[in-house]
DNA sequence: CGTCGCATTGATATCGCTCAAATCCGGTGG
DNA sequence: CCACCGGATTTGAGCGATATCAATGCGACG
């Protein structure tokens, strides 16, 4: 049911946490407003959103169970994006002010936060790495490296693959037809909702 | 709240630091190898590098005068990328391990560097951001609104154009066409080494 | 069933990459 | 002082990969 690997809530913020339900479309908060708030998502999917000029959706962060987010706000005045519920989601907030005074008090915990924000900070440069590619090929090659638990070479994707394709700065259209590419020259090989590098 | 403009480097990290200098195109740390140290650069350019399947260079980071760098390394067992030295740069130095013994016995410097990897972290999801827009003159109004420091919509460019295109994605001879051409339209204006987005 | 969104494939346009060449500019050595 | 050199800058021409527009099938869900 719950990922293994599914990070768990630091006991420590327990007593500071409240549980909130978000149906799916709501807005959970909004470029601008004050950050009051720090996130962990126990389930459903939350995006971190800013639009562009013409109005597109640009996803800056995509969070699933066992991620925290606004985790990089809480020294920020106001919040630097829309954070939107995808599907029905079951948060636990913490106040920012909570969230310092913990930091301040309980060492243990502070490593633990500064850990978090290391990994968060890698996973964004794999992001920015992945970017930086310049051919889909070469960017779903990367995704499938870098998102491979280390052996089998099997990644599965989560969400639909117009999000993946999102996530991998290319249209749907252009990452169907680069993975039937890639399938028909042998490169990879479909398994269920996941692919397998060879 | 407390976010300084001008980087300093943590007074009580001081007593820990080496200081040491490293001359133009010197490799700083490699990637593969332990994450013993945290850096600070003092003055110089240290870019953070990848290669590609192809050998072509992926900067991750490029570090200026005021920035730490690998400061998300230091709960990873080694590093995931080059330093290489761009200019002859002098670095501080710290060791991991009393970084975290200073997280853990200061709690003023444990929010504080909180703060900083908050910092790096808005600062690398702005990139992604970037990345994720398609045409160059998008990119180019990205960059000059997110670096422009509020009001006079006057960005300076550091370093050459070239590295500039690295930085956004794109060749630099587009970047230098895109640029000719938004001058032409009237979006943007040549100032010195530097652009006024009007 | 009807509808909606994802998945898939086709046709076409376009933007940016690549290769190429000319100029500029700062530094270096004679 | 000047000739030279390397790298940055700039512009040109052509091509290719990807975006865009379009149409269809398919499965889920009411």
């Amino acid at each position: 049911m719950n990922n293994p690997k599914l990070p768990a809530f630091p006991p420590a913020l327990r007593p500071h946490a409240s549980r909130l339900t978000y149906s799916a479309g709501k807005m959970i908060f909004r470029a601008g407003s004050a950050t009051r708030w720090v996130y962990y998502l126990v389930s459903g999917c939350v995006r971190l959103i800013r639009r562009g000029r013409a109005g597109e959706e640009i996803v800056l962060h995509q969070a699933r169970a066992g991620d925290f987010f606004a985790e990089a706000s809480i020294d920020s005045a106001r919040y630097h994006c829309d954070a939107l519920a995808m599907e029905a989601a079951t948060v636990l907030r913490v106040s920012a002010l909570d969230l310092t005074n913990l930091i301040e008090a309980d060492p243990e915990f502070a490593r633990q936060w500064i850990s978090l924000l290391g990994q968060q900070l890698r996973a964004v440069r794999t992001r920015v790495e992945r970017l930086s590619l310049k051919s889909a090929s070469e960017r779903i090659r990367h995704f499938l490296l870098s998102g491979a638990p280390g052996a089998a070479g099997y990644v599965k994707v989560n969400g639909t693959l117009k999000d993946l394709a999102r996530d991998l700065g290319i249209t749907h259209e252009t990452l169907y037809r680069t993975l039937a590419g890639m399938e028909r020259s042998g490169q990879i090989e479909r398994q269920g909702d996941g692919f397998r590098l060879l």
